[in-house]
DNA sequence: AATGAATGAGCATTCATTCAT
DNA sequence: GATGAATGAATGCTCATTCAT
């Protein structure tokens, strides 16, 4: 059984092997990440992960719960930033593409997800899905988005376009040849993509072309 | 080593063999999807798969290639099919949506590839895109398409809108309850959560919201 | 290394790890019955067993050594209180039994001792077979026990009868439908099975059968 | 999953796994009794174990029924070989004192067997008193055994007298000096230790000291 | 006196792969 | 062509024990 750390000393250490885990998963991929690897990546000896996390499995769930929040909340901050001009829910599309584009581990992490948390990762899609459909009813309440856009396939579709145009220019890189199994992170999305990205979606909610 | 079959028999043991297989590693990804699994499954004894195929990675490689060819000759035939109104990469995409409708599979199976075969995943990715790619610069042409839309860029929006749609609503359930861990086979995309995508993809390309 | 506890506080912490364990060991069994169990149950730190204790194997040694003593001392009690009518050694096998009636941990214990503390097992049968032993030859001395009995043999045989009828009657439940893992203390043993051990024992030794 | 063998080749690597393992239980313990121990005792590598064996646990209490069902048909031979002078029951309870002298490893296996396998071990002490129960009530109705003997109560007491005199005179070795822990075989039980027991017996059974 | 963090050797079990038949 | 017996490296996990505080 785990425990939750006691002290400071305890507290530092889950910290830290937490945070390896989320590399050690997002480079070598759920199965291959072995706890050895994980706890030499940490620095601690093998019986150590198991003072804070019961399990594998369970670590995976954790590393899960916690980059959703930290997405969930870098598009939060970012949507409360903008005031005016651009609006709230695209300035939430640009912070997951710049999160991502910073933090790779959240594509790989989440692709391998199906089959070993599949509950959490419903879960992670599933309250993403909510925040954009919330600022996609509130942009449609001020005539910014078309009334008749489906906000919650408005959502899903931002997210498959965020994910997949993710995956390619970020992660595989720029010129398209793949990035290895390296997993190294790439320089993030070349403005220019994301400039054609970003027209796409415009056009796609924008009241304008709107029968 | 694995041969080519030499008898008639043979290539019908194979074929079982390559189909069980895409179910299984469906079902239950890919490291839970083990060889004796396989090979019970297909009704063979485990000295039989080696005859045919090299090694676990290497049938897992064939799968996705399999899967790939099929999906393609689905969506280039409807694609052809398509003479006047609907153009030829609506037609596509439908297609695109049918066929993982019908076949879970490919889902399932492309989402784990990241780490078991970068490559033909890649590959899986990069075909697909060219197709749409193609079928886009031709609309474009027609004035059917906005002439500054990047066409590869959309092919991968397009291919992102596809995936996350499907996963959400033909493979969890129209719910969002989830689908349970069983695989089962839901029937396809609801016909209004349809007509919504096509009718945002239809806007992000069309040419009248245009500047 | 462990220590003597040299406080009034350090005394009652020993004694309460020490009866803990007892407890733990009759339930669980020795490997089951972690350090960590032991001292959760007893609540004090990890630590603090080895404060005590120099090892688990030790711990069980003074448990198997309590134990003894503590039946001796119950046999020893009964046999003193007796004066004529029940003889000595039939007041020792009873209070036998009503020690482990009470106490089924003593043969839980026991039977495992054999592989985890091999001498110190030896030394509790021999110790408890040299009391009856004591017993019966002054027995014999007065004419109460057939002077042909060995009684050494008859001290073995007085051992194994209370071991397996307490088993069977007392640890496994008067039914013998299995007493569950639990290891819920029975309410002894039925008088009415006393009494026909009894007359077995009776008849065994006493000298009127004798040729 | 452990699967029957299905060739005779495996038939006799599965029936050396069982011999060797149960001498290795005897010897060492269930605890100390490592697969790997086991496997290399009976040349095989580990995954052989677990194509004909499921798990440690299963293989243990297939041992402890193999060994049950030795005895009894031990018991059985010896008793139906008699015919007169000699009753059934008394060359029954003979024969289970050969059988543990030649066997040490059933009072080893079984003594353990408490806390790794409490189903088992129940099963194995109910069919041997069951077949002492039958024993006893036969001869009780031929007047060889005292009518107001309850003939349960006898049979566990017969089982515990062979089960103790047989640890101290056959496991622990005729001087009382403890066998130390390699398990070695002893000679079997001195003839007089023999002849004391069942004086003891025969007249605790026999009608002519009943009241 | 007391604690809990840290350790690493050890264990049961799985599974892709080979090979003799 | 087909099979199933055999293998052993690798893995997740446990637990007695040590030690700094």
């Amino acid at each position: 059984m785990s425990t939750q750390p006691r002290t400071e000393r305890g507290t530092r250490t889950r910290a830290r092997i937490l945070a390896v885990a989320t590399e050690v998963f997002a480079e070598r991929g759920y199965h291959d990440a072995s706890i050895v690897k994980i706890t030499e990546a940490a620095e601690v000896g093998q019986g150590t992960f198991y003072l804070y996390f019961s399990s594998k499995q369970e670590i995976f769930e954790e590393v899960v719960r916690d980059l959703n929040s930290r997405v969930r909340r870098a598009m939060f901050e970012a949507s409360s930033a903008e005031t005016e001009r651009l609006d709230a829910e695209r300035a939430g599309f640009r912070a997951f593409f710049r999160f991502t584009a910073e933090n790779p581990a959240l594509y790989r992490i989440m692709r391998q997800a199906e089959f070993v948390a599949p509950e959490v990762l419903h879960m992670h899609y599933e309250t993403i899905a909510r925040g954009y459909v919330a600022g996609l009813t509130g942009a449609q309440d001020n005539g910014q988005v078309a009334p008749d856009v489906d906000t919650e396939v408005a959502a899903w579709a931002l997210m498959g376009i965020g994910e997949m145009v993710g995956m390619r220019w970020v992660l595989w890189g720029r010129d398209g040849a793949g990035a290895g199994t390296d997993g190294a992170a790439p320089d993030g999305l070349p403005a220019e993509i994301f400039d054609h990205v970003m027209r796409l979606v415009e056009r796609a909610l924008s009241p304008e072309g709107a029968p």
